[in-house]
DNA sequence: CGGTAAGTGTTACTTGAGGTAACGGTTACT
DNA sequence: AGTAACCGTTACCTCAAGTAACACTTACCG
Protein backbone atom coordinates (compact mmCIF):
# COMPACT_ATOMS: atom_id res chain seq x y z
CA UNK A 1 0.00 0.00 0.00
CA UNK A 2 2.70 2.43 1.04
CA UNK A 3 4.72 1.66 -1.98
CA UNK A 4 1.89 3.70 -4.14
CA UNK A 5 3.08 6.47 -2.43
CA UNK A 6 6.48 7.11 -3.74
CA UNK A 7 5.52 8.85 -7.24
CA UNK A 8 2.69 8.28 -10.06
CA UNK A 9 4.63 5.58 -12.17
CA UNK A 10 7.95 5.37 -12.80
CA UNK A 11 7.09 4.83 -16.36
CA UNK A 12 6.05 8.95 -16.81
CA UNK A 13 8.94 9.00 -15.62
CA UNK A 14 11.44 7.07 -18.08
CA UNK A 15 11.29 8.63 -21.69
CA UNK A 16 12.14 12.29 -19.84
CA UNK A 17 15.40 12.75 -21.79
CA UNK A 18 14.40 10.71 -24.43
CA UNK A 19 11.06 13.58 -25.60
CA UNK A 20 13.82 16.23 -25.08
CA UNK A 21 16.82 13.99 -27.11
CA UNK A 22 14.39 13.46 -29.99
CA UNK A 23 13.06 16.82 -30.40
CA UNK A 24 16.14 18.54 -31.14
CA UNK A 25 16.79 15.48 -33.49
CA UNK A 26 14.18 16.60 -35.10
CA UNK A 27 15.22 20.51 -35.28
CA UNK A 28 18.92 19.47 -36.53
CA UNK A 29 16.70 17.02 -38.96
CA UNK A 30 14.80 20.74 -40.06
CA UNK A 31 18.21 22.48 -39.95
CA UNK A 32 19.43 19.77 -42.33
CA UNK A 33 16.26 19.77 -44.52
CA UNK A 34 16.18 23.79 -45.23
CA UNK A 35 20.34 23.47 -46.04
CA UNK A 36 19.41 20.87 -48.90
CA UNK A 37 16.03 22.06 -50.22
CA UNK A 38 15.96 26.02 -49.47
CA UNK A 39 13.56 27.61 -46.56
CA UNK A 40 10.55 27.07 -47.98
CA UNK A 41 10.75 23.14 -47.31
CA UNK A 42 7.61 21.07 -46.05
CA UNK A 43 7.00 18.80 -43.10
CA UNK A 44 7.06 15.82 -45.33
CA UNK A 45 10.58 17.31 -45.97
CA UNK A 46 11.84 17.39 -42.57
CA UNK A 47 9.66 14.12 -41.26
CA UNK A 48 11.70 12.36 -44.76
CA UNK A 49 14.75 14.03 -43.52
CA UNK A 50 14.58 12.61 -40.27
CA UNK A 51 14.15 9.32 -41.60
CA UNK A 52 10.17 9.54 -40.35
CA UNK A 53 6.81 9.81 -41.17
CA UNK A 54 5.22 13.08 -40.58
CA UNK A 55 2.56 11.82 -37.70
CA UNK A 56 6.11 10.74 -35.83
CA UNK A 57 7.01 14.81 -36.47
CA UNK A 58 3.47 15.66 -34.53
CA UNK A 59 4.07 13.94 -31.75
CA UNK A 60 6.95 15.82 -30.78
CA UNK A 61 5.79 19.26 -32.12
CA UNK A 62 2.10 20.46 -31.65
CA UNK A 63 2.67 22.66 -35.23
CA UNK A 64 4.71 24.02 -37.56
CA UNK A 65 5.31 26.98 -35.98
CA UNK A 66 6.37 25.11 -32.74
CA UNK A 67 8.96 22.88 -34.74
CA UNK A 68 10.07 26.79 -36.09
CA UNK A 69 10.02 27.60 -32.09
CA UNK A 70 12.18 25.24 -31.39
CA UNK A 71 14.66 25.61 -34.10
CA UNK A 72 14.46 29.44 -33.10
CA UNK A 73 15.17 28.35 -29.49
CA UNK A 74 18.64 26.54 -30.44
CA UNK A 75 19.80 29.83 -32.87
CA UNK A 76 19.09 31.76 -29.91
CA UNK A 77 21.26 29.55 -27.69
CA UNK A 78 24.10 29.50 -30.22
CA UNK A 79 23.56 33.41 -30.02
CA UNK A 80 23.26 33.87 -26.63
CA UNK A 81 26.65 31.31 -26.08
CA UNK A 82 28.92 33.76 -27.47
CA UNK A 83 26.78 36.90 -26.52
CA UNK A 84 26.46 36.48 -23.25
CA UNK A 85 30.31 36.54 -21.90
CA UNK A 86 30.96 39.26 -24.75
CA UNK A 87 28.04 41.73 -23.03
CA UNK A 88 29.10 40.86 -19.52
CA UNK A 89 32.63 41.00 -20.08
CA UNK A 90 34.65 43.49 -18.65
CA UNK A 91 37.58 45.65 -19.65
CA UNK A 92 38.27 48.92 -22.06
CA UNK A 93 35.26 50.30 -23.67
CA UNK A 94 36.39 50.42 -27.27
CA UNK A 95 37.47 46.66 -26.68
CA UNK A 96 34.03 45.47 -25.35
CA UNK A 97 32.10 47.18 -28.23
CA UNK A 98 34.07 45.38 -30.63
CA UNK A 99 34.31 42.38 -28.76
CA UNK A 100 29.91 42.35 -28.96
CA UNK A 101 30.01 43.47 -32.32
CA UNK A 102 32.67 40.48 -33.15
CA UNK A 103 30.76 38.11 -31.40
CA UNK A 104 27.54 38.69 -32.75
CA UNK A 105 29.20 39.00 -36.76
CA UNK A 106 31.08 35.51 -35.49
CA UNK A 107 27.51 33.68 -35.25
CA UNK A 108 25.94 34.61 -38.31
CA UNK A 109 28.67 34.19 -40.06
CA UNK A 110 29.07 30.75 -39.12
CA UNK A 111 25.31 29.62 -39.47
CA UNK A 112 24.04 32.26 -41.78
CA UNK A 113 21.34 29.66 -43.25
CA UNK A 114 19.82 29.18 -39.13
CA UNK A 115 20.19 32.84 -39.43
CA UNK A 116 18.51 33.57 -42.35
CA UNK A 117 15.51 30.25 -42.08
CA UNK A 118 14.96 32.09 -38.60
CA UNK A 119 14.98 35.67 -39.20
CA UNK A 120 13.31 35.80 -42.41
CA UNK A 121 10.78 33.36 -40.68
CA UNK A 122 9.12 31.93 -43.91
CA UNK A 123 8.62 28.76 -42.82
CA UNK A 124 5.10 29.20 -40.23
CA UNK A 125 2.45 30.55 -42.88
CA UNK A 126 0.59 32.23 -40.36
CA UNK A 127 2.40 34.72 -37.69
CA UNK A 128 3.78 33.40 -34.97
CA UNK A 129 2.76 34.07 -31.71
CA UNK A 130 6.22 34.09 -30.27
CA UNK A 131 8.72 36.30 -31.96
CA UNK A 132 11.72 34.86 -30.90
CA UNK A 133 14.01 37.22 -32.99
CA UNK A 134 11.70 40.36 -31.57
CA UNK A 135 12.56 38.92 -27.85
CA UNK A 136 16.35 38.31 -29.14
CA UNK A 137 16.51 42.14 -29.62
CA UNK A 138 15.08 43.36 -27.02
CA UNK A 139 17.14 40.98 -24.27
CA UNK A 140 20.34 42.38 -25.87
CA UNK A 141 18.90 45.92 -26.26
CA UNK A 142 17.68 45.78 -22.61
CA UNK A 143 21.03 44.77 -21.35
CA UNK A 144 22.50 47.30 -23.62
CA UNK A 145 20.36 49.95 -22.20
CA UNK A 146 21.33 48.67 -18.57
CA UNK A 147 25.26 49.38 -19.35
CA UNK A 148 24.95 52.39 -21.20
CA UNK A 149 22.50 53.90 -18.46
CA UNK A 150 24.57 53.04 -15.78
CA UNK A 151 27.88 54.27 -17.50
CA UNK A 152 25.98 57.90 -18.53
CA UNK A 153 24.77 58.02 -14.72
CA UNK A 154 28.42 57.45 -13.54
CA UNK A 155 28.84 60.60 -15.59
CA UNK A 156 26.35 62.34 -13.91
CA UNK A 157 24.41 62.62 -17.38
CA UNK A 158 20.98 62.36 -18.07
CA UNK A 159 20.12 58.57 -19.00
CA UNK A 160 16.82 59.00 -20.71
CA UNK A 161 18.43 58.17 -24.36
CA UNK A 162 19.66 54.90 -22.88
CA UNK A 163 17.19 52.88 -24.10
CA UNK A 164 15.94 54.45 -28.03
CA UNK A 165 20.38 54.34 -27.90
CA UNK A 166 20.60 50.98 -27.15
CA UNK A 167 17.64 49.39 -29.52
CA UNK A 168 19.11 51.74 -31.88
CA UNK A 169 22.71 50.08 -31.67
CA UNK A 170 21.09 46.62 -32.08
CA UNK A 171 19.14 47.47 -35.20
CA UNK A 172 22.70 48.53 -36.66
CA UNK A 173 24.52 46.08 -35.84
CA UNK A 174 22.14 43.70 -37.05
CA UNK A 175 21.48 45.77 -40.57
CA UNK A 176 25.17 45.83 -40.98
CA UNK A 177 25.44 42.10 -40.68
CA UNK A 178 22.66 41.79 -43.33
CA UNK A 179 24.58 43.58 -45.28
CA UNK A 180 27.87 41.94 -44.89
CA UNK A 181 26.24 38.43 -44.68
CA UNK A 182 24.34 39.05 -48.79
CA UNK A 183 27.96 40.32 -50.20
CA UNK A 184 30.76 39.74 -48.52
CA UNK A 185 33.19 42.53 -49.61
CA UNK A 186 34.97 42.84 -46.51
CA UNK A 187 36.52 40.50 -43.69
CA UNK A 188 35.24 40.30 -40.60
CA UNK A 189 37.46 41.82 -38.44
CA UNK A 190 36.98 44.81 -41.10
CA UNK A 191 33.77 45.18 -40.53
CA UNK A 192 33.93 44.72 -36.59
CA UNK A 193 35.98 47.57 -36.41
CA UNK A 194 33.90 49.99 -38.67
CA UNK A 195 31.09 49.47 -36.50
CA UNK A 196 32.95 49.79 -33.03
CA UNK A 197 34.78 52.49 -34.53
CA UNK A 198 30.93 54.55 -35.40
CA UNK A 199 29.71 53.29 -31.82
CA UNK A 200 32.55 54.35 -29.99
CA UNK A 201 32.41 57.64 -31.56
CA UNK A 202 28.96 58.19 -30.72
CA UNK A 203 29.29 58.10 -26.99
CA UNK A 204 32.25 59.71 -26.77
CA UNK A 205 30.54 62.08 -28.58
CA UNK A 206 27.61 61.91 -25.87
CA UNK A 207 30.13 62.46 -23.08
CA UNK A 208 32.38 65.16 -24.85
CA UNK A 209 29.13 67.21 -25.21
CA UNK A 210 28.76 66.72 -21.38
CA UNK A 211 31.96 68.30 -21.37
CA UNK A 212 33.58 64.68 -20.19
CA UNK A 213 36.93 63.35 -21.88
CA UNK A 214 37.04 59.80 -21.80
CA UNK A 215 39.23 57.40 -22.81
CA UNK A 216 38.70 54.38 -24.85
CA UNK A 217 41.87 52.38 -23.26
CA UNK A 218 40.13 52.46 -19.94
CA UNK A 219 37.42 49.76 -18.57
CA UNK A 220 34.38 51.42 -17.38
CA UNK A 221 33.52 49.94 -14.17
CA UNK A 222 36.70 51.80 -12.35
CA UNK A 223 34.74 55.05 -13.72
CA UNK A 224 31.61 54.19 -11.72
CA UNK A 225 31.16 56.64 -8.63
CA UNK A 226 31.33 54.89 -5.24
CA UNK A 227 28.00 56.15 -4.73
CA UNK B 1 -4.11 49.96 -96.29
CA UNK B 2 -2.25 52.96 -94.50
CA UNK B 3 -4.60 53.02 -92.00
CA UNK B 4 -3.94 49.74 -91.03
CA UNK B 5 0.20 51.05 -89.99
CA UNK B 6 -1.93 53.49 -87.49
CA UNK B 7 -1.68 50.82 -84.63
CA UNK B 8 -2.42 46.88 -83.53
CA UNK B 9 -6.11 47.80 -82.28
CA UNK B 10 -7.44 50.57 -80.52
CA UNK B 11 -9.51 48.16 -78.32
CA UNK B 12 -6.17 46.90 -76.74
CA UNK B 13 -5.17 50.46 -75.42
CA UNK B 14 -8.53 51.01 -74.30
CA UNK B 15 -8.39 49.91 -70.73
CA UNK B 16 -4.71 50.64 -70.04
CA UNK B 17 -5.51 53.73 -67.90
CA UNK B 18 -8.58 51.51 -66.26
CA UNK B 19 -6.18 48.39 -65.22
CA UNK B 20 -4.00 50.67 -63.21
CA UNK B 21 -6.62 52.56 -61.64
CA UNK B 22 -8.24 49.42 -60.94
CA UNK B 23 -5.07 47.15 -59.36
CA UNK B 24 -4.43 50.46 -56.92
CA UNK B 25 -7.90 49.91 -55.93
CA UNK B 26 -7.36 46.58 -54.95
CA UNK B 27 -4.46 47.50 -53.29
CA UNK B 28 -6.27 49.84 -51.04
CA UNK B 29 -9.26 46.93 -50.51
CA UNK B 30 -6.22 44.42 -49.37
CA UNK B 31 -4.77 47.68 -47.05
CA UNK B 32 -8.70 48.26 -45.88
CA UNK B 33 -8.81 44.06 -45.21
CA UNK B 34 -5.69 44.22 -43.67
CA UNK B 35 -7.01 46.91 -40.90
CA UNK B 36 -9.79 44.77 -40.54
CA UNK B 37 -8.72 41.62 -39.60
CA UNK B 38 -5.48 41.57 -39.32
CA UNK B 39 -2.42 40.28 -41.35
CA UNK B 40 -3.53 37.37 -42.15
CA UNK B 41 -5.87 37.88 -43.95
CA UNK B 42 -6.90 35.47 -47.21
CA UNK B 43 -7.70 36.42 -51.06
CA UNK B 44 -11.26 35.66 -50.33
CA UNK B 45 -11.27 38.43 -47.87
CA UNK B 46 -9.51 40.96 -49.59
CA UNK B 47 -11.97 39.97 -52.97
CA UNK B 48 -14.98 40.55 -50.33
CA UNK B 49 -13.71 43.81 -48.99
CA UNK B 50 -13.13 45.26 -52.73
CA UNK B 51 -17.36 43.93 -53.65
CA UNK B 52 -16.15 41.08 -55.63
CA UNK B 53 -14.82 37.49 -56.09
CA UNK B 54 -11.89 35.71 -56.14
CA UNK B 55 -11.28 35.19 -59.70
CA UNK B 56 -11.67 38.80 -60.41
CA UNK B 57 -9.01 39.12 -58.24
CA UNK B 58 -6.67 36.85 -59.97
CA UNK B 59 -7.33 38.73 -63.12
CA UNK B 60 -5.56 41.83 -62.12
CA UNK B 61 -2.75 39.78 -59.89
CA UNK B 62 -1.59 36.91 -60.94
CA UNK B 63 -0.46 35.92 -57.01
CA UNK B 64 -1.07 36.04 -53.94
CA UNK B 65 2.78 37.48 -53.67
CA UNK B 66 1.93 39.55 -56.88
CA UNK B 67 -0.88 41.71 -54.89
CA UNK B 68 1.82 41.77 -51.62
CA UNK B 69 4.38 43.01 -54.01
CA UNK B 70 2.00 45.59 -55.04
CA UNK B 71 0.87 46.62 -51.73
CA UNK B 72 4.38 47.29 -50.73
CA UNK B 73 5.56 49.16 -53.36
CA UNK B 74 2.42 51.25 -52.47
CA UNK B 75 4.02 51.85 -49.38
CA UNK B 76 7.12 52.32 -51.15
CA UNK B 77 5.69 55.19 -52.74
CA UNK B 78 5.42 57.01 -49.41
CA UNK B 79 7.89 56.21 -48.14
CA UNK B 80 10.05 58.01 -50.72
CA UNK B 81 7.96 60.50 -51.16
CA UNK B 82 9.10 62.05 -47.98
CA UNK B 83 12.18 60.25 -47.84
CA UNK B 84 12.96 61.85 -50.91
CA UNK B 85 13.17 65.28 -50.30
CA UNK B 86 14.42 64.80 -47.09
CA UNK B 87 17.96 63.08 -48.31
CA UNK B 88 18.55 65.52 -51.11
CA UNK B 89 17.85 68.32 -48.72
CA UNK B 90 20.68 71.13 -47.98
CA UNK B 91 21.09 72.67 -45.08
CA UNK B 92 22.93 72.71 -41.73
CA UNK B 93 24.15 69.25 -41.66
CA UNK B 94 22.76 68.21 -37.65
CA UNK B 95 19.60 69.27 -39.05
CA UNK B 96 19.62 67.18 -42.34
CA UNK B 97 19.81 64.56 -40.11
CA UNK B 98 16.77 65.44 -37.87
CA UNK B 99 14.84 66.00 -40.75
CA UNK B 100 15.74 62.17 -42.61
CA UNK B 101 15.12 60.38 -39.26
CA UNK B 102 12.27 62.43 -38.30
CA UNK B 103 11.03 61.93 -42.49
CA UNK B 104 10.99 58.37 -41.96
CA UNK B 105 9.75 57.99 -38.58
CA UNK B 106 6.70 60.27 -39.54
CA UNK B 107 5.97 57.64 -42.35
CA UNK B 108 5.60 54.50 -39.95
CA UNK B 109 4.11 56.68 -37.45
CA UNK B 110 1.14 57.62 -39.75
CA UNK B 111 0.78 53.81 -41.37
CA UNK B 112 1.69 51.48 -38.68
CA UNK B 113 -0.76 48.94 -39.79
CA UNK B 114 0.56 49.58 -43.45
CA UNK B 115 4.39 49.89 -42.32
CA UNK B 116 3.67 46.11 -40.15
CA UNK B 117 2.09 44.09 -42.71
CA UNK B 118 4.89 45.01 -45.59
CA UNK B 119 7.45 44.34 -43.34
CA UNK B 120 5.91 41.23 -41.36
CA UNK B 121 5.90 39.85 -44.51
CA UNK B 122 3.31 37.53 -43.60
CA UNK B 123 0.71 37.35 -45.83
CA UNK B 124 2.56 35.44 -48.57
CA UNK B 125 3.64 31.92 -47.80
CA UNK B 126 6.34 31.09 -49.87
CA UNK B 127 9.15 33.51 -50.04
CA UNK B 128 8.73 36.31 -52.60
CA UNK B 129 11.58 36.87 -55.15
CA UNK B 130 11.42 40.55 -54.76
CA UNK B 131 12.17 41.58 -51.07
CA UNK B 132 10.80 45.10 -51.07
CA UNK B 133 11.90 45.91 -47.77
CA UNK B 134 15.19 45.13 -48.81
CA UNK B 135 15.39 46.68 -51.84
CA UNK B 136 14.12 49.97 -50.25
CA UNK B 137 17.09 49.70 -47.31
CA UNK B 138 19.24 49.30 -49.90
CA UNK B 139 18.20 52.19 -51.99
CA UNK B 140 17.87 54.77 -48.97
CA UNK B 141 21.61 52.99 -47.58
CA UNK B 142 22.89 53.58 -51.07
CA UNK B 143 22.23 57.41 -51.32
CA UNK B 144 23.34 57.93 -48.06
CA UNK B 145 26.63 55.97 -48.76
CA UNK B 146 27.40 58.48 -51.52
CA UNK B 147 26.17 61.47 -49.27
CA UNK B 148 28.68 60.43 -46.57
CA UNK B 149 31.24 59.45 -48.65
CA UNK B 150 31.16 62.28 -50.61
CA UNK B 151 31.16 64.77 -47.53
CA UNK B 152 34.15 62.53 -46.13
CA UNK B 153 36.03 62.64 -48.94
CA UNK B 154 35.59 66.22 -49.52
CA UNK B 155 37.74 66.45 -45.85
CA UNK B 156 40.53 63.93 -47.78
CA UNK B 157 39.29 61.39 -45.46
CA UNK B 158 38.94 57.53 -46.18
CA UNK B 159 35.63 56.92 -47.51
CA UNK B 160 35.82 53.36 -47.40
CA UNK B 161 33.61 52.55 -44.27
CA UNK B 162 30.78 55.05 -46.11
CA UNK B 163 28.93 51.56 -46.98
CA UNK B 164 28.88 50.08 -43.91
CA UNK B 165 27.96 53.07 -41.83
CA UNK B 166 25.28 53.82 -43.95
CA UNK B 167 23.67 50.65 -43.67
CA UNK B 168 24.33 50.39 -40.12
CA UNK B 169 22.60 53.88 -39.77
CA UNK B 170 19.86 52.43 -41.92
CA UNK B 171 18.93 49.26 -39.80
CA UNK B 172 20.02 51.38 -36.82
CA UNK B 173 16.73 53.70 -37.49
CA UNK B 174 14.53 51.58 -38.13
CA UNK B 175 14.89 49.24 -35.23
CA UNK B 176 14.60 51.89 -33.02
CA UNK B 177 11.49 52.97 -35.27
CA UNK B 178 9.82 49.75 -34.45
CA UNK B 179 10.80 49.73 -31.03
CA UNK B 180 9.23 53.18 -30.69
CA UNK B 181 5.93 52.14 -32.58
CA UNK B 182 5.36 49.51 -30.19
CA UNK B 183 5.23 51.01 -26.91
CA UNK B 184 5.28 54.38 -27.23
CA UNK B 185 6.95 55.72 -24.39
CA UNK B 186 8.29 58.96 -25.53
CA UNK B 187 7.47 61.63 -28.61
CA UNK B 188 8.39 61.28 -32.15
CA UNK B 189 9.94 64.72 -31.84
CA UNK B 190 12.13 63.58 -28.83
CA UNK B 191 13.28 60.13 -30.65
CA UNK B 192 14.17 62.13 -33.95
CA UNK B 193 16.32 64.28 -31.62
CA UNK B 194 17.97 61.12 -29.64
CA UNK B 195 18.78 59.18 -33.05
CA UNK B 196 20.28 62.33 -34.75
CA UNK B 197 22.39 63.13 -31.41
CA UNK B 198 23.48 60.02 -31.61
CA UNK B 199 24.35 60.06 -35.55
CA UNK B 200 25.60 63.65 -35.35
CA UNK B 201 28.47 62.33 -32.93
CA UNK B 202 29.74 59.65 -34.45
CA UNK B 203 29.93 61.42 -37.78
CA UNK B 204 31.85 64.19 -35.63
CA UNK B 205 33.66 61.52 -33.55
CA UNK B 206 34.97 60.70 -37.48
CA UNK B 207 36.29 63.54 -38.37
CA UNK B 208 37.97 64.83 -35.45
CA UNK B 209 39.74 61.79 -35.38
CA UNK B 210 41.27 62.74 -38.40
CA UNK B 211 41.55 66.35 -36.75
CA UNK B 212 39.13 68.18 -38.42
CA UNK B 213 36.42 70.26 -36.29
CA UNK B 214 32.98 70.63 -38.36
CA UNK B 215 30.02 72.54 -36.98
CA UNK B 216 26.83 70.97 -37.00
CA UNK B 217 24.97 74.42 -37.91
CA UNK B 218 27.10 74.42 -41.34
CA UNK B 219 25.81 73.09 -44.39
CA UNK B 220 27.69 70.37 -46.01
CA UNK B 221 28.43 71.03 -49.30
CA UNK B 222 30.26 74.89 -49.11
CA UNK B 223 33.02 72.55 -47.21
CA UNK B 224 33.17 70.63 -50.48
CA UNK B 225 36.52 71.73 -51.98
CA UNK B 226 36.04 72.86 -55.58
CA UNK B 227 38.26 70.26 -57.16
C1' DC C 1 -25.12 46.38 -88.12
C1' DG C 2 -22.58 41.77 -87.34
C1' DG C 3 -18.03 40.50 -85.51
C1' DT C 4 -14.68 40.64 -82.00
C1' DA C 5 -11.39 42.04 -78.36
C1' DA C 6 -11.26 43.61 -74.37
C1' DG C 7 -13.48 43.75 -69.94
C1' DT C 8 -17.29 42.41 -66.21
C1' DG C 9 -18.68 38.90 -63.16
C1' DT C 10 -20.32 34.17 -61.28
C1' DT C 11 -20.20 29.13 -59.29
C1' DA C 12 -17.85 25.09 -58.88
C1' DC C 13 -13.87 22.78 -59.18
C1' DT C 14 -8.64 21.12 -58.50
C1' DT C 15 -4.40 21.06 -55.87
C1' DG C 16 -1.10 20.95 -52.26
C1' DA C 17 0.43 21.20 -47.75
C1' DG C 18 -0.74 21.20 -42.93
C1' DG C 19 -2.61 18.33 -39.79
C1' DT C 20 -5.32 13.95 -37.94
C1' DA C 21 -7.44 9.14 -37.28
C1' DA C 22 -6.91 4.67 -36.69
C1' DC C 23 -4.33 0.99 -36.57
C1' DG C 24 -0.46 -2.17 -35.08
C1' DG C 25 4.17 -3.17 -32.90
C1' DT C 26 7.87 -2.70 -29.05
C1' DT C 27 9.81 -1.95 -24.58
C1' DA C 28 10.07 -2.21 -19.71
C1' DC C 29 7.91 -0.80 -15.31
C1' DT C 30 4.27 -2.92 -12.05
C1' DA D 1 0.01 -10.72 -17.48
C1' DG D 2 -1.15 -6.02 -17.87
C1' DT D 3 -0.34 -1.53 -19.24
C1' DA D 4 1.76 3.12 -20.03
C1' DA D 5 4.61 5.02 -22.51
C1' DC D 6 6.92 5.13 -26.89
C1' DC D 7 7.78 3.54 -32.17
C1' DG D 8 5.92 3.75 -36.63
C1' DT D 9 2.74 3.30 -40.82
C1' DT D 10 -1.06 4.40 -44.48
C1' DA D 11 -4.95 6.72 -45.50
C1' DC D 12 -7.65 10.28 -44.71
C1' DC D 13 -9.59 15.30 -43.65
C1' DT D 14 -9.43 20.41 -44.23
C1' DC D 15 -8.70 24.75 -45.81
C1' DA D 16 -6.98 28.34 -48.68
C1' DA D 17 -4.67 29.31 -53.06
C1' DG D 18 -5.48 29.18 -57.56
C1' DT D 19 -8.27 27.62 -62.04
C1' DA D 20 -11.99 26.17 -65.46
C1' DA D 21 -15.91 27.05 -67.59
C1' DC D 22 -19.57 29.73 -68.46
C1' DA D 23 -22.40 34.00 -69.25
C1' DC D 24 -22.94 38.96 -69.89
C1' DT D 25 -21.33 43.98 -71.32
C1' DT D 26 -19.09 47.51 -73.82
C1' DA D 27 -17.30 49.85 -77.79
C1' DC D 28 -14.06 49.72 -81.60
C1' DC D 29 -13.84 47.81 -86.49
C1' DG D 30 -15.12 46.94 -90.96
Amino acid sequence: MARTVKGPDARRERWKGHREQRRAEFVEATIAAVAKKGPDVGMDDVAAEAGVSKPVLYRHFTDKSDLYLAVGQKATELLMDRMGPALLADGPIRGRIAGIVDAYLSVIEENPNLYKFVVKGSFVDRPVEKDLVAEDKNLIATTLARILGDYLRSFDMDSGGAEPWAHALVGMVQNAGDWWLDRQTMSRANLSDYLATLIWHAIDGLLRSAGIQADPAQPLTPLRLVD
